[in-house]
DNA sequence: CAGCATGGAATGGTTTAACCATTGACACTA
DNA sequence: TAGTGTCAATGGTTAAACCATTCCATGCTG
């Protein structure tokens, strides 16, 4: 199955080989490699090494490692989260600020809305209605933590209505990411959260009737007088 | 500097040291830690587990491991290379196609060449010259592998003309990936690449008077005929 | 004196062997 | 039969030694 390893960073070739393996198929999502000694003697490589190289293959969101007898590592189906994860960090980093992210996110997030709502299921309406009632409850409740978390799930699964994941991880990207901002810029705020909850009861219900244009025109102005509101603070901090 | 480690994947919390040390600025970019074997004092714990967390660390794009003396783990100003590696590897296990691709690429490289071109300075006008040049040129002498190194290094450049990261990796990720689908789709084609050449010609001319609405139209019709003749070449192919 | 070759030392890369920690399966007992 | 405890498989960690690469100082040579 596996050649013996080129020298010179070894760990890299194990690596390259292993996740060559996975892509082109050959070790589907769930199956499990061989524990870490019979691995480390197809390699002819030690231990060490190839703990190295599992690690790195851990890293890049290829395979999971569990613990204990009939542990050992197993292969993960691709998912957007190491790239979530990335952002995250070239964010916090400060490479990214959150003017950057906006400005992509008024160009995006219109198209994106229109595009969910030319390919939203009846099941997908109702989960998302499913998912308005929770956040809706939580407004009343007063419970801004738990409310941000529902927002966020909103507008994820928005994105997953695509059905295109480019940009289903695009949005989790952002939306993941631009919570790491709303405690610093935006405290609760009983009015701001309102107009909130109704633009999105308004999407809801333009995606009912099919009507793509104006769910799409609600988002875009429903970010934009998010941006506003961030920039006002944004300056009133700097003064 | 750093606490001793605690227990239970010691590597983690190692990892996650220094990466909080980076992100909050206590390592700035070009600072190099200590060697391997200061580091396994410092951190309490033995050299394997601590090069378990480099390897980690270096995957994420923090550091850069430098051999020899005077080498070691040097801290890298973020990038985002390793987003662009985590779509790769999406796009290469199948999780996204090129429809996928092509249909955000459709909807995102109008808005960005529109921000590209009120951004432009002189400077990059004439980079932007000097690579059409170049890939005039490599049309010229039928060299199509390098020509469309050139394309893509076009697409990049005007990605970072945007001066908004968030738009730059996309780009990046974008053209990066697109090129896997290239020799399969499309080969070589002598009339098809000369209009790819005068859309660029037309994109310049229209940043050049400040035009961003035209390039924005231009580009999103070239996306679009790259697409259509995509999708016969598809269609052909699954007959 | 200038330039170049050489060897030493610092540093990452790899190996080996042993032991610890977690966990699931299975046999034993009440 | 249900519960419980033991055991073995597997990942996690440690330790010490040696190899490979690279920089740099030293000294030789022209």
């Amino acid at each position: 199955m596996f050649r013996k390893a080129k020298q010179s960073r070894v760990f890299q070739d194990v690596v390259e080989q292993i996740q060559s393996a996975i892509i082109d198929g050959k070790l589907a999502p769930g199956a499990k490699l061989p524990p870490e000694r019979e691995l480390k003697d197809m390699f002819n490589t030690s231990r060490g090494t190839l703990r190295e190289a599992l690690r790195v293959l851990e890293q890049k969101g290829l395979i999971e490692i569990k613990l204990g007898v009939s542990g050992g590592a197993i292969v993960k189906r691709i998912d957007a989260e190491p790239i979530v994860e990335s952002l995250a960090l070239l964010i916090r980093s400060g490479g990214v600020s959150l003017e950057h992210l906006a400005e992509f996110r008024i160009k995006i997030e219109g198209s994106l809305v229109e595009l969910a709502a030319l390919r939203a299921t009846k099941k997908d309406i109702k989960k998302l209605e499913a998912l308005f009632d929770q956040a809706k409850s939580l407004y009343e409740k007063n419970d801004w933590e738990n409310f941000l978390k529902m927002d966020e799930r909103m507008h994820t699964y928005i994105g997953t209505m695509t059905r295109n994941p480019v940009f289903q991880f695009v949005q989790k990207s952002i939306h993941d990411n631009i919570h790491l901002y709303y405690d610093e810029y935006l405290p609760m705020n009983k009015k701001r959260t309102l107009e909130n909850l109704i633009d999105f009861e308004k999407i809801i219900n333009a995606m009912k009737i099919n009507d793509s244009k104006t769910a799409s025109a609600i988002i875009m102005d429903h970010v934009k007088r998010f941006n506003d509101k961030m920039q006002e603070k944004t300056k009133a901090k700097s003064k």
